[in-house]
DNA sequence: GGAGTTTGCTTTCTGCTCGCAAGCAAAGTC
DNA sequence: GACTTTGCTTGCGAGCAGAAAGCAAACTCC
């Protein structure tokens, strides 16, 4: 209850973030607020250059047109980083999240903790000069868990990033806002906001690559637990000999499970080619990725779980059979499916997230979706 | 945003609901409302019966004294009710939360649905006459998972309860408000406010009883998903051979575990005797409860996790041990704790949704701890 | 034991905001 | 060209919270 008008700014930005253009009428349907209070609000914010009227909106409506509202985009620029154990992708988007550059090479994995931070924000703040506008705010999204305090731990696939001068590096680099967070919380924002969980409260992602991570959404919020181990399901001692499921279900892990059985991979996808489809080693895996979707679909009910990371990929052709048996388990089993964003879900959700961290300076409540991402604290 | 002064009652309300009792100077700070304000609201509140000044509290300060405010018990009676496989037991209580009568018997698990539902309700009014005030609400916890249409599943134990008869026998009984939840959402509650979860705001409960419960619980609130299934943990096929994991550490799954080793057992209780505790049989319980504590470790990040049912009462003395393999896998492990309110956790947190209920219609947010239950729609 | 002080609560008053309703604007319909 | 529909803005009244001042009840200290 600070400010009532602010906090109705905010709720206007809140909802024009989600629905996007849109009408001054439709936002006060939406929020419930009267038409008059949702003028006053959009008088103050097209004075402040956060909003915009363009051009007027196609409508089958008889009466006067409405007048679209839009977020000024020119603003600033933002920039989503998903700093992977091997790749690095990165999108640099507009103030209004539209998309204006990605890319992506190889992480200087050699590199030490203060070195790799260099690094990456000589990349960013590189390529995204001569974009018009600075760079307002950086998410970068990381292979490790990321607690309240901004420690980051669990993060075997590179180690550097638990270094505390990788954060603090980051920031001393950038002067811009810097938040962090889990690559697969991230890459599930991405697929909630542009991707295969669109309008889905309750949402989960599971990744399975060089390491396997899980992110849980519930009424659209992501989960986090205040040491961000909430979706670390390959802890969980459920292989045979109570090995973890991480050994069971990464790439590292298949190699050298595959190795021990003297049946050697040149690399884990191969696992799934057809001559593999029946060995030992296929079967544990299926049965420990199996274990992992129920965990995910008990512990938060998601609607729909998304599938994403390098050997996810390897998969798209048999998620039919394991919804099927996840059918079999749970009376109400969530959709399985790819991700719609390929394996930019992290670097897209970064960038989404650092849009939100600015309009929540500028008031906007966490709403749908909202309240991701941890800002970089000393 | 309906009325604003409506809302400040309702957060004094809730204030006083966790609070209890307390002075209008000190709901002013916790509320953040200026003591004008307070002052108001509490006026109404008196009025209307709901509130009522107590005698002087004690203070080592030196002004004038404050007043003490607490709830008006006297107004009506609420239930709460946990509906075991095997063992009925309800905790009877007054409007400001306070304990009146609390009784257990067996269950009548041999009645068809609308019998259960007849006979529960005729218990609970029969035993509630004669305290002077009217039943006002009843909350009903059931070994199963509930949906937010009302609809149970997941209830092998006491099959009856998924019929759709029970529940409407119920409305159908009582004249009351009544809600329905699995049972160890509302032990987590009671754990929760009155027991081993106290001022934990992320909070998990396991129950090993005749079936396997968890329940988890994120800044104070239980997640409960839109079919109830969040915390059937018992669903996870990690077993030897895919077994699910209820089947490993139930009474009934003992059992037949043991049978089919050859070596029976009178009780489940037995397998925790000291002649079994290296048994296979024992090492398989173990690592099976291992699965599911880190499963709901990293589901939710709880700070501590009660266990409770008949099967935890057996495992007091090894939770130590537990907590330690616990914290060999996890970086931050959760403490592990018995149930402090023992075999009445489900039907203290029943009776306490139940007065929860009240205060909703009376205004009060759902706060910390607040949003439980489901009232049995039709 | 009286003056001063601290703390708790109430009352008065001011400023702010919202929603209603009326008005204006811009489109389509007849 | 009058009428209707829809979108937005403006004028007005009511409601509410907070600041500040006032009253009340304790304690402390001389």
């Amino acid at each position: 209850m600070t400010d009532l008008r602010e906090a109705n700014r905010g709720a206007v930005l809140s909802d024009l973030l989600v629905h996007r253009p849109t009408t001054r009428t439709a936002i006060a349907q939406r929020t419930g607020l009267s038409a008059a209070t949702i003028s006053r609000a959009v008088e103050v914010l097209v004075a402040d250059g956060v909003v915009r009227e363009v051009s007027e909106v196609v409508s089958a409506n008889r009466g006067r047109r409405a007048v679209a509202l839009d977020l000024v985009g020119e603003r600033s620029v933002v920039a989503g980083v998903d700093l992977g154990a091997s790749t690095t992708r990165v999108v640099l988007a507009d103030f209004a999240g539209a998309e204006l550059r990605r890319w992506e090479e190889p992480t200087r994995s050699d590199l030490p903790a203060a070195a790799l931070a260099d690094w990456l924000a000589g990349m960013v703040t590189g390529r995204s000069a001569g974009l018009g506008a600075g760079l307002a705010a950086v998410s970068v999204g990381l292979p490790g868990a990321v607690a309240e305090s901004g420690a980051v731990s669990n993060a075997p696939n590179l180690p550097q990033v638990m270094d505390a001068e990788f954060t603090s590096g980051l920031r001393r680099a950038g002067a811009v806002g810097i938040r962090v967070d889990n690559d697969v919380n991230y890459a599930l924002l991405g697929e909630q906001r542009r991707g295969a969980a669109a309008d889905a409260g309750d949402a989960a992602m599971v990744t399975i690559g060089a390491g396997l991570g899980a992110a849980l959404a519930i009424d659209g919020r992501i989960l986090h637990g205040r040491h961000g181990l909430i979706g670390e399901f390959g802890q969980l001692p459920a292989g045979p000999m109570g090995t973890r499921l991480e050994h069971m279900v990464t790439g590292p892990g298949i190699l050298r499970r595959a190795e021990e059985a003297g049946v050697p991979l040149a690399r884990p996808q191969d696992l799934f080619d057809d001559e593999h489809r029946l060995s030992p080693l296929r079967t544990q895996f299926d049965h420990a990725l199996q274990i992992v979707l129920t965990a995910v679909a008990v512990a938060s009910e998601p609607e729909v779980v998304v599938l994403g990371g390098g050997i996810a990929e390897s998969l798209a052709g048999d998620l039919d059979r394991y919804q099927a048996t996840l059918g079999a388990t749970l009376q109400v089993a969530p959709r399985l499916v790819p991700a719609a964003l390929g394996s930019f879900s992290g670097a897209i959700g970064a960038a989404i997230d650092a849009v939100h961290s600015l309009y929540a300076d500028l008031g906007a409540e966490p709403g749908f979706g909202g309240g991701h991402g941890r800002s970089a604290a000393s």
